[in-house]
RNA sequence: GCGCCCGUGGCUCAACGGAUAGAGCAACGGCCUUCUAAGCCGUGGGUUGCAGGUUCGAUUCCUGCCGGGCGCGCCA
């Protein structure tokens, strides 16, 4: 409806500019809103407000002009007005609203769906967590916004891509491998030994330990009876780095899989680093003469290590401020590896050159920090601004019975994703991780994730849809006749208004993908739900007069509809009942 | 010290630069011989942290403060 109202809109424009009261050059946007107040209309435009500078009138006149040009064969529009300062507020015919009940039954589980992106090429890159250990909560959290985000773009027309960025290279990767085979040692000992600097203490150490195939233990057992020979430690490390590895990651798969979560490409950093990515991304940024060898000064933060072992010295460095970037940032180590951030530049020119036009990154807030640089790299090695859209998503705070749930990895009870899904279940999760924006911080309270009530907003909204369902089962019990979906015999006040809200719904679906804000979703199926309810509750469905029965049951299943489309856009069951 | 995010009823949060700032929780008062009361209705509660600026119009954008969080590695 929206859409052909602006078309209206410019229709009128139009015919001002051909008759000379509005310039031909180029004019301001104007926008056409829901006013908040129903005596405002069902639409509004700020048109004649914006444009009243370049007219050379006052708002409420130029509005008058317009509203002279409105074609007289439309019908959808009841009446129309100049109001406030200069609005021109439409009211909607009930003719035409009745009519959306009948559109949205027949786009069915395409309601809601656009082809506003243009088959525009969108790379989504999330999660992206070390394969170090067991996914946390966190992680669940930029999970989700992540899969609702892809499956929101892929509804308004945008082509997906779905990445997962494995930092399977660097010094953490090594810890895990050295720690599992500390493990190793203690058992075949069978006594605690003391523990390295750089350790990973968690259980799952024990897991990937009991996992270790026959052949690689055979070889551990092997060498730790005859310990001197330092190439075959390298490649034992090695071999039982790149299996923990693995196994980690196919934990990660399942725990994300338990959450219907996949990914077109999961990208090794290590084969970017064998396929020679870096030193391609550094000699484009050569060539463009953005690295220069230069001194850093010692950071504020790091705590004591970086302080005790910052060693000032010449290295070569990307030019981030000529890109808006604090300082400029170093590209290798002292040992001559390349830092993790030239390893990002190299990924995110790989983006790139796969020819995408739109780059999305989910990180963690404590991330923020390097959406700079990153900027900076890309616009350095592309020359384009505005590629790469960062969002960044708060921490989650795990609450029982609004009490803080303590997590600390030393007493043993760190809370996993794994634990949280297997706890509440995926709809719950799912949900909930959406009842926030993303930049706030959440908190999730394991009891009420799971409660019956309408403070749970996951049942409040998944009851409604089986609610709609019930009458039906209803009809069947009571041998109620059967009638045809007729949304013309809809009359109440009430009705009209939810029909109104259900055709805000692609409004919401294309500025919850333009913003890249998933939870807009959850907010309006809130919304829904509470209208939903209010409805039912005071209105009877199954009338005797087949008419009016069958006028309230076709707005009962465009309500169901619409339901089940955003709560599949959120990945989350529809329950027929409950 | 610097950067990013946040600041809205007692609490948790909404509001693509629009008209009288909205929900939920909590508090109080109502609604079940009728399709799921796992629900609904009503009442009270606000100087949108403070001060300026831009605008016809600012919770929204800009600047400066104040308060909270996160970050500031040659870690990832």
């Amino acid at each position: 409806m929206k859409e052909s109202l602006k078309h209206c809109v410019n229709g009128m424009i139009d015919t001002l500019r051909g008759e000379g009261v509005l310039p031909t050059m180029a004019l301001p946007q104007f926008r056409i809103d829901r006013p908040k107040e129903h005596d405002h209309g069902d639409f509004s435009t700020n048109a004649a407000m914006v444009m009243a500078r370049v007219a050379r009138m006052k708002p409420r006149d130029l509005a008058e002009r317009m509203l002279a040009a409105m074609p007289t064969d439309q019908t959808d529009i009841l009446r129309w007005e100049v109001a406030g300062p200069g609005f021109i507020n439409f009211f909607v015919s009930p003719t035409r609203l009745r009519r959306q009940v009948h559109d949205i039954l027949t786009a069915g589980p395409k309601y809601g769906f656009s082809p506003l992106g243009h088959g525009k090429k969108i790379m989504v890159e999330f999660v992206s967590a070390n394969p170090t250990g067991p996914m946390h909560v966190g992680h669940g959290r930029g999970a989700v916004t992540g899969d609702v985000l892809c499956r929101l773009l892929h509804a308004t027309g945008h082509q997906v891509h779905r990445e997962y960025y494995i930092n399977d290279a660097g010094r953490q990767i090594d810890v895990l491998g050295r720690s599992v085979l500390h493990r190793y040692r203690e058992r075949i000992q069978g006594s605690e030994l003391p523990q390295p600097t750089d350790f990973y203490p968690g259980e799952y150490v024990f897991d990937i330990l009991d996992a270790i195939p026959t052949p690689l233990q055979q070889s551990l057992q092997e060498w730790l009876a005859n310990p001197d020979q330092p190439e075959q430690e390298t490649a034992l490390l090695g071999a039982i780095t790149r299996f923990a590895v693995d196994w980690v990651l196919e934990d990660i798969r399942k725990d994300l899989g338990k959450l219907d979560i996949h990914f077109d490409h999961w990208f090794s950093e290590r084969q970017l680093h064998e396929q020679g990515g870096i030193d391609h991304a550094l000699e484009v940024l050569r060539v463009k003469d953005l690295i220069h060898d230069g001194l850093l000064e010692k950071p504020k933060g790091g705590g004591e290590r970086l302080q005790d072992e910052w060693e000032t010295r010449t290295q070569p460095l990307f030019r981030a401020t000529a890109f808006g970037d604090d300082v400029d940032r170093p590209l290798q180590k002292p040992d001559g590896q390349f830092t993790y951030f030239a390893a990002d530049i190299a990924y995110h020119l790989n983006k790139y050159e796969r020819g995408f036009d739109s780059l999305v990154n989910i990180w963690g807030a404590d991330h923020g920090g390097y959406i700079k640089r990153v900027e900076a790299a890309l616009e350095g090695l592309t020359g384009k601004k505005g590629l790469l859209h960062v969002l960044l998503v708060q921490m989650v705070n795990l609450t029982r019975n609004g009490q803080p749930v303590r997590m600390s990895k030393r007493a043993g009870n760190f809370v996993t994703l794994r634990d949280v899904v297997e706890q509440v279940g995926a709809d719950a999760v799912r949900f909930w991780f959406l009842t926030r924006a993303s930049a706030s911080q959440l908190e999730f309270d394991l009891d009420l994730a799971v409660a019956r009530s309408n403070d749970n907003p996951v049942f409040y909204v998944q009851y409604a849809h089986a609610r709609i369902c019930s009458i039906w089962r209803q009809m069947q019990e009571k041998g109620i006749e059967e009638c045809p979906l007729d949304a013309n015999a809809l009359s109440l006040e009430v009705e009209l208004d939810l029909i109104r809200f259900l055709d805000t719904f692609p409004e919401t679906v294309e500025s919850a993908a333009a913003h890249l804000e998933p939870h807009r979703i959850a907010f309006y199926l809130q919304d829904l739900a509470a209208k939903f309810h209010n409805y039912y509750n005071a209105t009877r469905i199954l009338e005797d007069d087949p008419k009016v029965r069958g006028g309230r049951l076709a707005l009962c299943q465009a309500v169901r509809q619409v339901i089940a489309n955003g709560l599949q856009l959120m990945g989350v069951n529809a329950p027929e009942r409950m």
